[in-house]
DNA sequence: GCCAACGTTGGC
DNA sequence: GCCAACGTTGGC
């Protein structure tokens, strides 16, 4: 990390159900910033342990909620880490498999940029070309941390009327 | 609230 | 190691 040419930026979708932890709640955590917890699928988390890196991008997701929309953009500001929630039986996302000596579950902590003016709907993303192989519009996809591409990174911006960050 | 898609579990 | 049953996610 610290020695060697910086690896580029990469992009990423986080997806949130909208009652459970929204953009809103994120801009009100000290600092805007918050860990990332309660992942717990094997891709999204070798993508957590393995690839989200300080500096990427994040989409803000909310799902489960109307409008579907991407709302926002933030920033990791650390890299994959064990996600200590999982040894807390006190915790929804509590795993017993998952030990601190051996941790199971991962996470990373991101900072809010920024809330989008409007929300890019997922409605308005449908209808865009350029998006039709986003990770997000999949049949049955149900990734919580997704890959995006720098073209899609771009064009949802766009239609964001935001400045790509 | 429904249900399709998917991941995980567990019997064999 | 297969696969049926089950639970969960998440769009509609």
């Amino acid at each position: 990390m610290s020695a060697g040419a910086k690896s580029p930026r990469r992009y990423w979708l986080f997806k949130s159900a909208a009652d459970c932890y929204s953009i809103q709640d994120l801009a009100k955590e000290t600092g805007k910033q918050t860990f990332w917890d309660g992942v717990r699928n094997y891709q999204a988390r070798n993508m957590l342990r393995d690839d989200v890196q300080v500096g990427d991008r994040v989409f803000f997701y909310h799902s489960n909620c109307d409008p579907l929309a991407i709302v926002g953009i933030c920033e990791v500001v650390r890299a994959g880490y064990p996600d200590h929630t999982a040894f807390d039986k006190s915790e929804q996302h509590y795993d017993p498999k998952s030990k601190p000596e051996d941790p199971t579950w991962m996470m990373v902590d991101i900072k809010l940029l920024q809330i989008f003016p409007e929300p890019v709907t997922r409605d308005q993303l449908k209808e865009i070309p350029e998006l039709a192989k986003m990770v997000l519009l999949q049949r049955g996809s149900r990734l919580s941390i997704q890959p995006v591409t720098e073209t899609e990174w771009k064009k949802v911006c766009q239609l964001a009327g935001v400045k790509e960050k």
